[in-house]
DNA sequence: TATATTTACACAATCGATTGCGTAAATATA
DNA sequence: TATATTTACGCAATCGATTGTGTAAATATA
């Protein structure tokens, strides 16, 4: 029963031109006159002609497809980033395959291969937590396939990568809410090999610093995933120092969300016991109750960019190698009642 | 400087051997020795061999690949429903791709195109909310290509299927809010092309004319996407009623969470004004306040499901056709604050 | 009119892995 | 010892699209 795809020799045959004929034809070779490749394309439509991407590829040693590496999905923060890339690239005749490492080394290299062998055309990654070697990008540069990271980027590998501020986004969240009149200030850390978390980290130090205030390290948290589940323990713990604190700048909000539920739960007033500000700007910022102060995060923008990255060097990075650039996009801080005060 | 990658025949010409015996070796093809195997697997990897997937599959004609055409990753639901894919494709060597139509028709065919083309192995879908015809499948099946339906499933296509009991969970939703005392319950409706909308409201209906209530069309709402945006309208539409509801039952959750955000503003009171029910048990559920009552979706089940089957049936069907079967799944209710009085 | 240039198309090699068929030796069974 | 069977491996075609090289005609320019 299975009908056979209709393949360019199909064509060739019913029109009595060469394959070759119609392989330019239809992609608008010049040397193609003007007519024949009209007929041709009417007459593969006709057929139902669909091209094998795979014989294409394996002939250019490459897909039309760019790859997707990142931790999780369901977070709003990367369905925004992919929305970003899916647009961009579908304007461009690209697909876009997501792949997710759970935020795990292992998988995260095992799953670069993955794409790898896909002979994708580029790929976008943010890395996971806790990698800290980078060879599984490595084959891509061999290659000359357009390699960028985004957000959680690499110090020590030389490509393209698009970040925010994150010293100047904790900077700004911190001096909020010492504004707010907050002298206790407690932060949720990322993991510390992780440059966003280290800079978000820097600019709350600074921040006190500037404002006079003792940066007291019981009052940071390290975290391994920014989870609910730490966030929760991690405000438990808090809430049982000698002082405990009176504001909190969380790198993410999945876990200022958690924190806050578990002090509702503890009775403990927020914004006027404790003030509140997360990061990412999630969906659930705005639902919950107090509603979430937090740092916007321009993934979908982002992920245009990145995608743009991919695309436009393409043929750059075959010609004369791998770009070494950072491009940092501009953040801001979004006021809620959970800080406001 | 790009380094050529290493192919089977580069791994014969130092070993001595011809290609057939590298790609048997390579695959434990009983007629290769086993020291044979061996040595050939361990200078492979020493070589830094990986196999080329597009030369494969364009001779195979198939790559080993999972195409999952839904509408948006971004929903809890979604994500879920990935996640359960990935571990049980990840099992047996397959990669997932994903590919997000918007819940646009013509979107869903542009990429059910782009995945055939891709010559996956397999596909996963939920249809987009307005999708009536089903032609843009066919190649697959025409292909033999295992398709599985899940959730949202065509009802004249044959082909594997997997969803959840809706008739039977809209009656519990509402009997439960019947049982609370509501005696004017709204219902907020999906596409009516949609069974799963309709198996939802039917159930709806039954509950209320089992108990005695009268069905009053007017407290149905249709939506187009079942949006946080046309949550609030909806709700602000019912509440102008001349007997605006006690109850409402709400075939997702992002639009019961938007409309009890609306009513918490209007000073209505959830659940003793108005007590309400979602569906899909998104994490957003448990956080909003009053935390909301819902259905639990088996989300990760399904994709689990969904994958065992494209996974057993690529074989099948090459033999037999496509299988056309339904597997139904349970749900639960989750009682919390928003209905329970 | 003579030379360039452009247009129009075909031949055949190529990308890398797979596999049916064939050969030959080694081992097992009768 | 003779016949079967298994083990071990190579040859060469194949999957479908792409593209460098080449030829010939048509059109343009000098």
């Amino acid at each position: 029963m299975a009908k056979k795809p209709i393949t360019i020799y199909d064509i060739a045959k019913k029109l009595n031109y060469s394959t070759s004929t119609i392989s330019r034809a239809l992609k608008d070779h010049h040397s193609i006159g003007k007519k024949t490749a009209e007929k041709i394309k009417a007459e593969a439509e006709k057929m139902g002609y669909r091209p094998n991407t795979l014989a294409a590829g394996l002939r250019n040693n490459r897909s039309k497809t760019i790859g997707v590496l990142i931790s999780r999905i369901n977070r709003p923060f990367m369905s925004s980033l992919i929305s970003g890339i899916e647009d961009q690239a579908k304007k461009q005749g690209y697909t876009v395959i997501m792949i997710q490492c759970d935020d795990d080394y292992e998988s995260e290299v095992q799953n670069a291969n993955t794409l790898y062998d896909l002979r994708i055309a580029g790929i976008i990654t943010s890395l996971a937590m806790q990698t800290e070697d980078y060879a599984h990008f490595k084959p891509f540069v061999d290659q000359q396939i357009p390699v960028v990271f985004v957000d959680r980027v690499p110090e020590s590998f030389a490509a393209y990568k698009i970040v925010i501020d994150n010293y100047s986004a904790g900077y700004k969240a911190t001096k909020h809410l010492i504004e707010m009149g907050c002298t206790r200030i407690a932060h949720f850390a990322g993991s510390q090999k992780r440059a966003i978390y280290r800079d978000r980290q820097k600019g709350y130090e600074d921040a006190l610093k500037e404002a006079g205030l003792e940066v007291d390290c019981s009052r940071v948290v390290q975290f391994d995933t920014l989870s609910a589940q730490e966030g929760k323990k991690a405000m438990r713990q808090l809430m049982q120092l000698p002082e405990p604190p009176d504001g909190l700048f969380s790198s993410n909000d999945t876990a200022a969300v958690s924190a806050i539920q578990y002090l509702k739960k503890k009775g403990i007033h927020v914004p006027k016991d404790i003030a509140v500000i997360g990061f990412n700007n999630d969906p659930i910022a705005s639902i919950l109750e107090p509603q979430l102060s937090t740092v916007s995060h321009p993934a979908a923008k982002m992920g245009k960019l990145a995608a743009q990255c991919v695309l436009d060097n393409m043929d750059f990075v075959a010609k004369e190698g791998q770009l070494n650039q950072v491009t940092t996009l501009e953040t801001e801080l979004i006021l809620r009642a959970s800080s406001l005060r």
